[in-house]
Parts: structure tokens; C-alpha cells; sequence
DNA sequence: ATCTGATCATCT
DNA sequence: AGATGATCAGAT
């Protein structure tokens, strides 16, 4: 196991280090056994280049280097470059809390830094052979935190007010929420519009393709 | 081609 | 149950 980075430029030295690498070259390294495919193993290359960078966090909700205080996320392109799939940022808590007021919502902490890894997502070119991007730091811009509030906000004042019902993927302009469950049938705690407790489908929190788009270019003009 | 809703694996 | 890691696949 590689123990946690100890600095930012520690970090992102280590990330630098798999660009250009194929996922089959990273995994021979620790051993591991690529799969075939993704079908029953879609967090596969998440948890390699977690596991070769040193993240700690497991699966405690936190930013994955808790020293650090940033977040990993990989960043699927297809053969054109382009961003495939919006980023999973968090679970979300449905019921009044400490996290249900953006200040200390776990969305502003994941985001607060980010070390995106953009790695080749094809899918007619075969798992092992696809290759890690450069890595690139974000943290949001004043404008970007303000958009990032504002949906949270409005999403979440749709949670709080037993208003499920009126939250779909479409709202929210960077930030949308989405179940997040292992299937239809998941069941966690909400409330309704009575401030009734209810069961209600999981949800999360993504970014949008077309925002993360937009990082990766910022990042190598 | 993009977007939304649904789903898969693993761990505590 | 609920957190982590996400992608799948049908609809638009």
C-alpha cells in the first residue's frame, strides 16, 4: 500500500508520474488483475490510481487525502478527448442536519480542491490498454463557488421542503442531483411535505459533463 | 451526441 | 444503511 503523500507538490509529482502510463502498466505495479471490462466493475480505475497515489480516506466522507484536503476524481474521455460522464461529488443527506447548510456541506468540501486525472474511456479500445492523462489541480473560482451555492441551495431547499418530487437531473447548472442506490429498490431516510419522515431513493450529487468539459480545458489552455 | 435515471462492486 | 469508486444504457 503507498502511504499518503505527504505535500501537494509530493502529490501531484506522484500523479505526474502515471501520465502516459496504460492502465495495464499501473496495475502490473501492484499487482493487480485488470479486468475485461467495466460492466460489474465501474470504480475500477477510480480505486487503482487511488490506491498508486496514496488516498486514505477510504470510504469515510471525506476529500480522499485528508491531509491534504484534496479530492481525487478521474475524468473519462473518449476517443476525441472529450469528457464521457458527469463526476459523482457525494451522497446526499436528505434529512436536517450539520451538513444540510452549504458551509459545511460535504459538495463545498470535496470541491474545495480537486486533483482531476483524465484517463482514456473508449470503449472499443480494451481496459488495459488505456492510457492516464496529465493530472490537473482545480479549485473553483469565486464565480464558480457561487454557482456551485446556488444550486446546491435551491436543490436542497427542494430536499428540506418534502419537495422530492420537483428534484430531477435538469436543475442546477454545474451541480445535479441523481439517485445514487444499488438499485431501484434502495431505500433511505427523507421527509415529506409535512416534515413527516419518509423512505425514499438514495440520491447524489454530480457535476456536469459539459462543467468538467470546461475545467479540463481551462486547464491546458 | 448528450442527458437522465438506473445500476454494479466493495467496505464499514 | 450508507459511504466510497463510478459507468451503463435507454431516452431525447
Amino acid at each position: 500500500m503507498t502511504s499518503p503523500p505527504r505535500t501537494e507538490s509530493e502529490l501531484l509529482a506522484r500523479a505526474g508520474a502515471l501520465s502516459g502510463l496504460t492502465l495495464s502498466q499501473i496495475a502490473e505495479t501492484y499487482r493487480v488483475t485488470v479486468p475485461d471490462n467495466l460492466l460489474t466493475r465501474k470504480g475500477w480505475v477510480g480505486e487503482l490510481i487511488e490506491r498508486c497515489l496514496g488516498a486514505d480516506a477510504g470510504t469515510r466522507p471525506e476529500p480522499d487525502f485528508r491531509q491534504l484536503g484534496i479530492e481525487l476524481k478521474t475524468l473519462p474521455l473518449d476517443r476525441d478527448g472529450r469528457v464521457r460522464e458527469s463526476t459523482f461529488v457525494c451522497t446526499a443527506s436528505l434529512i436536517n442536519g450539520p451538513g444540510t447548510r452549504w458551509e459545511n456541506s460535504l459538495v463545498r468540501r470535496k470541491l474545495d480542491t480537486v486533483l482531476w486525472i483524465p484517463v482514456e474511456a473508449d470503449r472499443e479500445r480494451p481496459l488495459a490498454g488505456r492510457r492516464v492523462g496529465n493530472p490537473f489541480l482545480w479549485r473553483p473560482s469565486p464565480a464558480q463557488w457561487r454557482i456551485l451555492e446556488q444550486d446546491w441551495n435551491s436543490i436542497m431547499d427542494l430536499v428540506l421542503t418534502g419537495r422530492l418530487g420537483e428534484i430531477s437531473a435538469n436543475r442546477g447548472r454545474y451541480l445535479q442531483m441523481r439517485p445514487k442506490a444499488a438499485s431501484g429498490r434502495s431505500l433511505c431516510e427523507a421527509i415529506d411535505a409535512d416534515g413527516n419522515r419518509i423512505r425514499t431513493l438514495p440520491r447524489g450529487f454530480y457535476l456536469r459533463a459539459r462543467f468538467t468539459s470546461e475545467l479540463l480545458k481551462q486547464a491546458y489552455l
